[in-house]
RNA sequence: GGGGUCGUAGUUAAGUUGGUUAUAACGCCGGCCUGUCACGCCGGAGGGCGAGGGUUCAAGUCCCUUCGGCCCCGCCA
């Protein structure tokens, strides 16, 4: 083992270093950013954690650090010995945060040598992120992602004091537990010991903090990894963490209140930003009709109008037919839309077409009117009667897209954000937070052929909803929420069942067989009929927070060891194949 | 399951209508250089174009298959 790193510790993180530290000794430890060898001079750029600054070995000073300087590479490991001082007349670094100083090297131990990086880490270079994943160690060095994980820290370290001091208790719940039907498929884990059995990874300790509430816990939280084996996005991992949350006694403003609390402790604390309380509400009916998403970014306008009681009986038959036919038909109005050429415009058909949309009409409106490709199937009240429903002025622009409601929303909910988008509607330093609320308890499946829970089974349907149930449980709204930051869910929750006759009739409407209730969620029937206290919760995608507050628009960015969209890890290569034997010992067979 | 896009030195990229020994920058190696901070100057090494097959006198360029990264639809209560 080095001498120095047994008889000496350090003092000083690099970035920490500033004109207090001028004249005082100091010991560092890091690696070998940047080498920049004058043949006389040397200057090493330093790094650690915490940031960079430079350190000089010069012949006069100190002959000896400067000979042993030369074999420095790029990354290698070093420990000095040295003394801050301010740097001469004309020779300060604007750009460095520890630019004014810099440290003469007394003493110099070479640690480690370090072969060539297989890419640079000095800067945000883009790397392809197969190179990167292939040595996630080395990308995790670089000081973009080493600002990403320590914020993360630091939020997880500010939300759990944040929830001591308001008297939730951290409990943990398994990992290993019991595959569900609703919801996401499961990853499974098979059992050694019981033979053709499975545990499964939880999509979310949901029923678990549930029972927390049973047995009186009152209010509790987890900081938690949760799992779901579906297809990969830029903002979604097989495993990601949510911040779970569940609380006794309380209606849906009290877990609001709590959570807006949260947030405005962790922005504050940890990016020094200052949230405007309460946030905004919207109810999911109003999301959906005014931005087209149950997630929308509230941070621009370009809101969708619905135009069907204009069209119903115009004499365009594309837009007729499909009011006729119970679909809708909606625009979203471009202010200034001589941003967009024709070209562009014509082009807005490809995008809406993923997600379904057979056509977007579109019309400009200039000094003489409409100039459309519509127009001539119009008549000049419709006209008039559009013009004034979308408030448009001269130098806007209008599309349409007739369609199903499904297909309207999408498409003008997905077209509204890609417009900000293109014309810069959007100010990436705002954070707008707005809740969602009044969900549908369930909705038709056309997959499945059945209602499904919007959210989840143990979701509490608004009571007066309730008498829809039998007949129309549709029309049944849920008392859930959902908190949306800048167009990206980072969380959800509900008030749960706290009854067990309103749970048994919640499995019915959802067309589960008793049986199957009974295996999969008996323990919790069970639980409800031993005093279960009026409870509800909440759930955080961390990844997602995280997401926001650093700005970055990939969830690999925030998570120290991601997997690609094959769910797979480049640097560990799982997953992979096992032995025979292990197979055996579990009584599996690969078909 | 589907759509799109990318894959060429260590890295990032350029490679016309298929045509000599496949370019550049950065990085790397060697030399010179006492104040740079994307240090500078001189010299050098390094890939056969993700993999496999085919068409052709000739393939990084065309065709087929396949692997992988990324984005999206479906999916994700």
């Amino acid at each position: 083992m080095s001498d120095f790193i047994t008889t000496k510790k350090r003092t000083h993180y690099c970035g920490q270093l500033g004109t207090d530290q001028i004249a005082k000794e100091v010991i560092l430890m890091g690696w070998a950013h940047r080498r920049r060898d004058h043949g006389g001079v040397i200057f090493v750029d330093f790094r650690d954690r915490e940031g960079i600054v430079q350190i000089v070995f010069n012949p006069e000073y100190n002959p000896d650090a400067h000979r042993e300087a030369h074999r420095i590479r790029s990354e290698f490991v070093l420990a000095i010995r040295g003394t801050v001082r301010q740097r001469p007349e004309g020779m300060i670094n604007p750009d460095l945060k520890t630019g004014s100083i810099e440290v003469m090297v007394d003493e110099l131990d070479i640690l480690n040598e370090s072969q060539t990086p297989p890419f640079s880490l000095e800067t945000d270079s883009d790397i392809s992120e197969n190179v990167r994943l292939k040595y996630r160690y080395l990308d995790l060095r670089r000081p973009h992602l080493q600002k990403n994980i320590m914020l993360r820290s630091r939020v997880a370290s500010e939300a759990r004091q944040y929830f001591q001091e308001e008297g939730f208790l951290e409990i943990e719940t398994p990992f290993l537990t019991k595959s569900t039907p609703e919801g996401a498929r499961d990853y499974l884990v098979p059992s050694r010991i019981n033979k053709g059995t499975f545990y499964a990874l939880p999509q979310s300790p949901q029923i678990f903090k549930q029972l927390l509430m049973v047995s009186g816990f009152d209010r509790y939280f987890q900081i938690v990894k949760c799992f779901r084996d579906e297809d990969l996005r830029a903002d979604r991992q097989p495993e990601f963490t949510q911040i779970d949350v569940e609380m006794s006694f309380i209606t849906e403003d009290d877990i609001i209140a709590i959570m807006e609390g949260l947030m405005a402790r962790l922005f504050s604390r940890c990016l020094n930003r200052t949230l405007t309380l309460p946030f905004p509400r919207l109810s999911y009916a109003d999301a959906i009709g005014r931005f087209g998403k149950d997630n929308p970014d509230v941070r621009f306008g370009l809101e969708l109008r619905d135009l069907t009681d204009i069209l119903a009986n115009t004499g365009f038959t594309v837009f007729r037919e499909v009011a006729a036919a119970g679909g809708v038909i909606k625009a979203i109005r471009i202010p200034d839309g001589k941003r967009l050429s024709r070209k562009d415009l014509d082009e807005l058909q490809n995008f809406v077409a993923i997600y379904g949309a057979k056509g977007l009409a579109w019309a400009r409106i200039t000094a003489e009117g409409w100039t459309s490709p519509i127009f001539k199937f119009l008549t000049a009240e419709e006209v008039s009667q559009i013009n004034a429903r979308m408030e448009a002025v001269e130098g806007d622009a209008l599309v349409f897209v007739a369609d199903t409601p499904t297909v309207v929303k999408d498409s003008l909910g997905n077209l509204r954000t890609h417009l900000a988008k293109k014309l810069n509607l959007i100010d990436p330093s705002e954070f707008a937070f707005v809740w969602i609320t009044e969900f549908p308890l369930m909705e038709f499946s056309d997959t499945e052929k059945r209602y499904v829970s919007t959210h989840h089974p143990f979701t509490s349907p608004v009571p007066e909803d309730v008498r829809h149930l039998p007949g129309n449980p549709g029309k049944v709204r849920a008392r859930a929420y959902d908190l949306v930051l800048n167009g990206s869910e980072v969380g959800g929750g509900s008030i749960r069942i706290h009854r067990k006759e309103i749970q048994s009739l919640i499995f019915e409407s959802l067309g589960l067989q008793s049986e199957e209730v009974r295996s999969k969620f008996g323990f919790l029937l069970d639980a409800l009929e031993f005093g279960t206290p009026p409870h509800g919760g909440i759930a955080f995608g961390l990844d997602r927070l995280i997401m926001m507050m650093t700005g970055t628009e990939s969830i690999r960015d925030v998570i120290a060891f991601p997997k690609t969209q094959k769910a797979t890890c480049l640097m560990t290569d799982a997953p992979s194949t096992v032995s025979i034997e292990q197979l055996m010992e579990l009584s599996l067979k690969i078909v």
